[in-house]
DNA sequence: CGGAATCCGAAGCGATACTG
DNA sequence: CAGTATCGCTTCGGATTCCG
């Protein structure tokens, strides 16, 4: 593989959290739900029970493939359970957990944030690259 | 909402984006602060007022790319100003908005999401990790 | 000090083919 | 239906160098 040497690559594990503020956990959260398709799978189970097809149709654009593995992922941190009949052809349900519902109420404040500040973001945008022509930054 | 037939289980609807799978603005924000970098400025310029340098040395691990590249990014999306003083050798300040402010809300709640639910999935984790030996998933 | 530019490995993700 | 395996492209991000 790719491995070439033994050296440590991973440093800075976490930032000081010291002060009074707290900023440790954040990202943890933000590994778990932060990736292209996370939340959109754990909104659309907030819906109900879903067979893994229907999670497919109803998430538009993902591949079976990171649909299974968002899934896996999801169900390894125990925020959905995954349950398999043994029946032809097979049926596998996939359900929030208890955890699982309580993280949509974390997703419920992220959509509220960006709906109140989308507009006033865009302008934001806008004005900058009005005003940074050709900067490559996006 | 068109979804009337089943009932969620446990808890309220909660996060029932209005439309039947749409994509709330959910994608939006995690594409803004899902990133590496992004809520570690924002939680250090959170106490103030701070100079690249400042941060830099207060977000530890950060290259000097990414702090640029992240500093520029919260700009453009009017989350935090930055002014130059002509100063040599220079002197640059970044801070907050009072949109940036207010994603300093939703990042507490971040926050205290994961200090909420850290343990529950560490143990789910260890769980599944025992129970899917060489499983390839992280 | 506060960047910009370049290089390059690692990770994310999609497309495709195959399986029980 | 519900996956698994492989490939290859694209993006992310760290290290380094140079510059006003």
């Amino acid at each position: 593989m790719s491995v070439g040497h033994t050296e440590v690559t991973t440093t800075a594990p976490v930032v000081s959290c010291g002060e009074e503020h707290e900023d440790c956990g954040i990202r943890d959260v933000l590994d778990r739900i932060g990736d292209k398709w996370s939340v959109l799978i754990v909104v659309e189970l907030a819906q109900g029970v879903r067979r893994f097809r229907q999670l497919q149709r109803a998430v538009p654009g993902i591949s079976q493939r990171m649909l299974t593995l968002t899934v896996r992922r999801l169900e390894r941190d125990g925020l959905i359970t995954r349950t398999v009949y043994p029946t032809v052809p097979p049926q596998v349900e996939y359900e929030l957990t208890t955890m699982g519902h309580a993280l949509t109420h974390l997703v419920k404040a992220l959509a509220d944030w960006s709906a109140e500040h989308r507009d006033a973001i865009a302008r934001a945008r806008e004005a900058w690259d009005a005003e940074h022509p050709g900067s490559g930054i996006r």
